[in-house]
RNA sequence: GGUCUCGUAGCUCAGCUGGAUAGAGCAGCUGACUUCUAAUCAGCAGGUCGCAGGUUCGAGUCCUGCCGGGAUCACCA
């Protein structure tokens, strides 16, 4: 931070702004569009007494190929002026840029109303974004939201698909965050079941007392294996009953594993030491990983403690009539009228099933958190489960029915198919992140030390670079399309990617490294360059880029957004020259623009989970 | 079969509540480093927006039907 624009620079502009027009507003409005919009909705009011809301009002950047700055469409009004859209818009044209000081003029093209903003517009709003230290995130809206991504079993490491997911959760959670919303990151761990048992039943039977310390080996990738050993294992048996003409047979190992759940569930002191055990080692391998990955969690909730709840949930239930009991005892929903189906919600030994855990675990984190939104980040193939969770809270009464959101996502597929963990076809999370940087270093050497890092530094930039390219390859994809994953591809640096991105970062702190301190008048520039309007028109997006990726509960728009100012920064930093400008404010005026800028960058990366490497 | 979802350039993807001649990147071809970082920039080439209707001043975007891919419709989680 080289300097601080005080506040008072900014009111003097004001000031001299108020005395020459402009009466119905008293001070600068930094946000041109809405001020457009106001002043439309009062000219559609005064000359031709018909009331429009603001938010009808459709304010976009003029397209490059023709002249103006912001461009107003006028058909919607047209019915009610009772004009051509042409006279319409001339008739808006006079009256705005006599109403708005910062509209310095105007031309027709069809319906097409192009204003042009006053060169004083620009260096106004470049200060007053300069003034705001944490541009484009909201002020607290008294809010709360939960998001709970990642949700692993611990019977096998993490893979890619739930890299999607931990990316996706995270940036959702900042996203909030910048939003205004207070945030929460919990995840529930899958961590009892016949699939756990599975496992821990190989270790036993195969393991020969190996031990992560004793291998050198991460304890969750020690547990997948094992888990691989069992399916080997049940697939043969499965064959060799199968060639003896068994075709109806269960597999000894299956019914062991069956066993051990048994074993589980009763508190056998045996089985349970060693499921703590081995579980212990997988936390010890996932934390690893969320550490790398950068992500972290507030509260963790284990299934082992929750699958029992939600069982008051379906007295409530019946109470209600929102469920019935069968003549054999089982408890059901019928949603058919809400094109869902009938489901069991108890069986008819009283035991639950996942959609009636899965009630309890909303319940119990509305008890925890009271949050106004909830978000569960899990897999499309889970679309289904989760109309129904959703659509019996809201039968059942729950307040906090409506704040639920279910942020389902593609699954990820390799140009070689599917992944199946059963088989070990999977890219493993901590082999990919390895990968990736890697090839940040190779590609690194090879462009020659340009960076002038060295050591650990070094090493650091690498990592963020190679993590950069993974983290934004996933992101950028809109999160309910499946993605298809080329590994060639997540590891590109460049064109759109995230070292493209890290790279116009950089760019903007070498020329301020370069620049030293500086203290420059910037409000006497009046000539600003059409690649100094279009990286200040898509600044000002930045704040509604927030909220609509909010809305939308979809960060790639921040991905995309990301991009496209680091592309503009590109074009600016190649055509325009910033310390060697014609004029001190000229000067001022892009190195304030390129802070600007670097700001910006590095908010919304962050935003993606992405850090910003020193040099590249 | 029911429900949901996707289909845009050779490939991977954008396209905001309907708005002007549908945009990027990669791959291909061609230019630009004695200059604030060439992991960059500029240009060429590449598209019946799956198909057919409908709504409207205007449809890649909304509606209907079809075709194709995927998911799901468990007393598994």
């Amino acid at each position: 931070m080289n300097f601080l624009y005080p506040q008072n620079v900014i009111s003097i502009i004001y000031l001299n702004h108020t005395n020459t027009g402009w009466k119905h507003r008293a001070t600068f409005n930094m946000e041109i569009t809405q001020s457009i919009k106001e002043a439309v909705a009062k000219a559609v009011s005064e000359l031709y007494q018909h009331e429009v809301q603001e938010s009808e009002v459709q304010v976009t950047p003029t397209r490059k190929e023709f002249e103006g700055d912001y461009t107003v469409l006028v058909f919607p009004f047209t019915r009610a002026a009772k004009k051509a859209p042409p006279v319409l818009a001339e008739e808006l044209g006079n009256y705005l840029t006599e109403n708005v000081d910062d509209i310095a003029g105007f031309n027709v093209i069809k319906g097409f109303l192009n204003l042009v903003i006053s060169e004083a517009y620009w260096a106004k709003f470049l200060l007053s974004v300069a003034a705001q230290e944490d541009y484009g995130k909201h002020a607290s809206n008294g809010k709360k939201a939960v998001v709970e991504y990642s949700s692993p079993n611990t019977n096998k490491p993490l893979h890619l698909g739930h890299i999607r997911n931990i990316l996706l959760g995270w940036s959702m959670s900042q996203i909030f965050d910048a939003a205004g919303y207070e945030v929460k990151r919990v995840q529930i761990i899958n961590d009892r079941g016949v699939h756990i048992c599975k496992s821990m039943l190989a270790w036993q039977k195969y393991g020969e007392g190996n031990t992560p310390e004793s291998l050198g080996k991460k304890g969750d990738h020690l547990v997948g294996e094992y888990y691989v050993v069992y399916n080997n294992e049940e697939k043969e048996q499965r064959a060799a009953l199968e060639a003896a003409g068994d075709c109806d047979g269960e597999p000894q190992i299956l019914q062991e594993a069956r066993e051990m759940l048994r074993k589980w569930e009763a508190n056998d002191p045996e089985t349970r030491k060693l499921w703590a055990t081995m579980n212990g080692w997988v936390y010890a391998g996932f934390n690893e990983t969320y550490k790398n990955l950068g992500v972290s969690f507030d509260k963790l909730y284990y299934e082992s403690e929750t699958y029992l709840l939600g069982k008051d949930m379906i007295e409530k239930g019946l109470d209600k009539g929102v469920f019935y009991k069968e003549s054999d005892g089982s408890v059901w929903t019928d949603l058919t009228d809400a094109k869902l189906d009938k489901k069991i919600v108890l069986r008819s030994d009283g035991t639950s099933v996942y959609l009636t855990q899965d009630l309890g675990t909303a319940q119990l984190r509305y008890e925890d958190y009271h949050m106004d939104k909830s978000i569960y980040v899990v897999g499309d193939e889970q679309d289904y489960h989760f109309n129904v969770l959703f659509e019996l809270l809201k039968r059942l009464g729950e307040s906090y029915a409506d704040g639920l959101y279910h942020l389902s996502y593609g699954m990820v597929e390799l140009p070689s198919g599917k992944m199946k963990s059963r088989e070990g076809t999977v890219v493993d999370a901590d082999d990919l992140m390895q990968e990736v940087v890697s090839i940040a270093r190779e590609e690194s050497l090879e462009r020659g030390d340009v960076s002038g890092l060295t050591g650990e530094r070094q090493e650091e930039a690498w990592r963020r670079i190679g993590m950069a390219a993974l983290k934004f390859h996933m992101i950028r994809v809109t999160p309910r399309k499946k993605m298809l994953f080329d590994p060639k591809e997540s590891v590109d640096i460049q064109g759109q990617s995230g070292p493209f991105v890290q790279y116009s970062y950089v760019r903007t702190k070498s020329v301020l490294a370069k620049a030293g301190d500086w203290d420059i008048d910037i409000s006497a520039y009046q000539t600003p360059q059409p690649q100094e309007k279009e990286l200040l028109t898509i600044i000002r997006k930045y704040p509604d880029t927030i909220l609509e990726a909010a809305k939308n509960y979809d960060p790639s728009l921040i991905a995309n957004y990301a991009y496209e100012l680091a592309k503009s920064y590109n074009k600016f930093f190649h055509d325009v020259p910033i310390l060697r400008a014609e004029t001190e404010a000229g000067k001022g005026f892009r190195l304030t623009l390129t802070q600007v800028v670097g700001r910006v960058l590095t908010s919304a990366l962050d935003l993606l989970g992405i850090e910003v490497p020193e040099r590249m």
